[in-house]
DNA sequence: ATTATCTATAGATCTATAGATAATGC
DNA sequence: ATTATCTATAGATCTATAGATAATGC
């Protein structure tokens, strides 16, 4: 949020519900929803407990919330299609190995998400709409980067960079860059330009 | 009661330890770590907490000695045998579908392990040599069972089988047998019997 | 045969902290 | 949106005891 926001006819509020979202996001991949607690949520967003009740019903409320928000869902976000392209360019190995082996935030977020859905019957067709939508997202962008991709290319994407990233991010011996690329290219096929 | 547990130096309760380790692996892949409880633990094991910290200095502890105790390193457990043979064998979409598409508990255990890991830097590296072992016990199935498989077939296996199956857990429009089997198939290669 | 000892475990308890709510202020 | 507060429960620790074995005594 820049000073923009601060300009025009923000009131402080505005944003409080946007940065407690922002501090759930950091404190849930940081430590998991049940080991982030409401009261460190509240202070990384500078507030206390109570604005936290203030937006959000409970805890799952703020963690549904967070689901639903994250980022617009027909669009990808930056790193998803940064991915895309270092695919299409034959770089991902070098991109890997720099943004995403060191246990890419984002993955380790989405991990979570996942958990929790899984544990929780009656929210698993909600969140399985948000995963859903990304998906698709990312198909169109995969149709459009590379030309020739097998059919089954974004499973191969979601499947094989998340897990790898979280894999490297244990040991590279399990997966490293180089490793990570390779197979998804036997997994992508299409058009690269070297 | 036997004389050979007695001879082998183990009270007739020594399974005790045993049947709380299996509590928490149940209760670690339903709840997750943070919110399996010890006393459920205990509950689910037919003893109280005591009896936990008679075997255990912790919780930390009882996760890792679950972790390092998971199956023998030294061969795959049989559900991962199930799946390099569905493949081999060219049945794999009915398998997946069948068997691992329910949200797996298995699969999710191990992302618990995996993001209780990531999360302790001051575990990583043993939680890492634990599944360097089981990868490598997967990789000699697959040598033995896939001639001709690509040199990341492992990885594949490891990526696609377990994301695929979270994702199909969370719904089936994500992943299904199919889709992953076809996935799977151009990321392995090598010769199959249909 | 009696007493002491050891080990595993139950059950009670301690302390900290969590999520949630109520009262209050701006 | 803050501050104070409520209630529940968590991990951890303490204490007592059951059941078995070992040592001691007659």
């Amino acid at each position: 949020m820049q000073a923009a926001s601060r300009k025009a006819g923000r009131n402080p509020k505005a944003d409080t519900r946007a940065e407690i979202l922002e501090a759930a996001a950091a404190l849930f991949t940081e430590k998991g929803f049940d080991a982030a607690s409401l009261d460190e949520i509240a202070k990384k967003a500078g507030r206390t407990k109570g604005a936290i009740y203030a937006h959000f019903e409970s805890k799952d409320d703020l963690m549904m919330a967070l689901i639903r928000e994250m980022t617009d869902p027909n669009t990808c976000d930056q790193q998803t299609l940064d991915v895309v392209e270092a695919y299409r360019d034959g770089t991902l190995a070098e991109y890997m190995d720099e943004a995403v082996c060191e246990a890419d935030p984002g993955v380790l977020l989405s991990m979570e998400i996942l958990a929790y859905a899984l544990r929780r019957p009656e929210r698993r067709e909600e969140v399985a709409q948000v995963f859903i939508r990304h998906r698709d997202a990312l198909k169109a962008v995969i149709a459009k980067e590379i030309p020739g991709a097998h059919q089954e290319a974004v499973l191969a994407f979601a499947t094989i960079v998340n897990m790898g990233s979280l894999y490297a991010g244990l040991s590279p011996e399990l997966a490293d860059g180089a490793a990570i690329a390779e197979l998804l290219g036997n997994a992508v096929g299409g058009k690269t330009h070297h």
